[in-house]
DNA sequence: CAGTGGTCTAGACCACTAT
DNA sequence: TAGTGGTCTAGACCACTGG
């Protein structure tokens, strides 16, 4: 583990242990220096951490503070603000429709840039929250990097796997949101009725190297959704 | 200017200027520092803006390459990814429903942390994506801090006018995303049908020192809705 | 004006990639 | 193993806040 990276943690614990709210103020750089024996350098490097995963605000002249929205339950759309985390505390449990190894839709091919004729794993699951459907997901990855799936790896979590399991660096992605209304197959899928809402989500995720390997649709249930996103402007 | 964002302003004119797509390289960091004449801490800085922007991913061992995604008539859900300027590109109008100074509601006064004997302003319009309804939007500023609005400013960019005429510093925001159905009101707005799907965000924008300054309750039309988050993991 | 965070430097050393 | 990006340091100087 990286000296700012520990430093970060440190900083997010003792907020969460002292029960720090919105505006609430943290010790000043030097005290965060000299208790962690680092360079400013090192503690600023943390603080930017921080300040984009939404959880702290540094204010020239004055101090460091606390930044925490009230709402619960809403998940962040964002991954380097704790998704993990948020979905652990959801009770996150999948079904599988399908997984198997088949050649791409000209649609995968393209996002996942490869030929018509390279394998991929397509998986096809029902994802709940609580117990109640959440979203329907169709995945496609490159099988030249996500060399092995089985149903049990699926029905947990493939990232946990393709990060811990394969030894993957998982970089960044990118996502493409629609609002539209649930075809039938959909709504059954959710337990709801064709023409309701849905939030439909692309997303292709990259390596660190810049590779993609998973190309994703998901459909969720709008009643469930309840999403947030911190900004940093 | 500060010479980082200098130099990323450069980087990005670059991209553009050579036409440069997904996985182009970019020069390594010693032809950067030589050509901008600063220390590699500098060069860092700018290409880490960058690559909070989702314009570079930096690769160690291998070099600094482009990233770009394919798609056009997106909307960026993230401020930090240029939203004014696409915004820009797509003609973005105003009309005026309603402009006054009220009390605020429960709901205001808690999100915009004041009283409930303090002043906002209210702000209601419809905003179009050229020519066509994109969203309704309701806003609550505190007055304390907006201390004048008229019509004219609120046809045009509010934004631009609290950061330029007012001299405020914007910081940062809190999003909350539903899906939900349309209501009658809403739907009349928007050119829609009651029960169509919308997808509704409520923001929090805070000014640099923490501040809340603006209340909005934003309401989009599914039809022109498209928008899309580029996430670093 | 004292205190606080922000920028920038020059350089040492480390970790990873490609060949 | 040469080349590339990443971390970390120590310190100078700058910009802003608040009493």
């Amino acid at each position: 583990m990286l000296k700012y990276q520990h430093i970060a943690e440190e900083i997010e614990n003792y907020i969460e242990e002292h029960k720090l709210q919105q505006g609430d103020k943290l010790p000043v750089l030097q005290d965060l220096m000299s208790q962690f024996e680092v360079s400013k350098s090192t503690v600023t490097k943390a603080l930017e951490l921080l300040e984009t995963k939404g959880v702290v605000f540094q204010v020239r002249g004055s101090g460091i503070f606390v930044r925490r929205h009230k709402r619960k339950g809403y998940i962040s759309l964002l991954s380097n603000q704790g998704f993990k985390k948020n979905l652990e505390e959801f009770q996150i449990t999948s079904k599988v429709i399908q997984l198997d190894v088949r050649k791409p839709t000209t649609e995968a091919a393209l996002n996942l840039n490869i030929g018509p004729d390279d394998d991929v794993y397509y998986v096809k699951r029902v994802r709940y929250i609580q117990g109640q459907p959440l979203c329907l997901e169709e995945s496609y990855f490159n099988k030249s990097i996500v060399t092995y799936l089985n149903n049990e790896i699926i029905t947990e979590s493939i990232f946990n796997y393709i990060t811990d399991g394969l030894g993957l660096n998982v970089g960044f992605s990118d996502m493409f949101l629609h609002i539209d209304k649930l075809t039938e197959e959909e709504a059954g899928y959710l337990g709801l009725e064709k023409g309701d809402p849905k939030l439909y989500v692309e997303s292709i995720f990259h390596l660190t190297n810049g590779q993609p390997f998973d190309f994703s649709k998901v459909t969720y249930n709008y009643v469930q959704s309840q999403f947030f996103i911190q900004a940093v402007i």
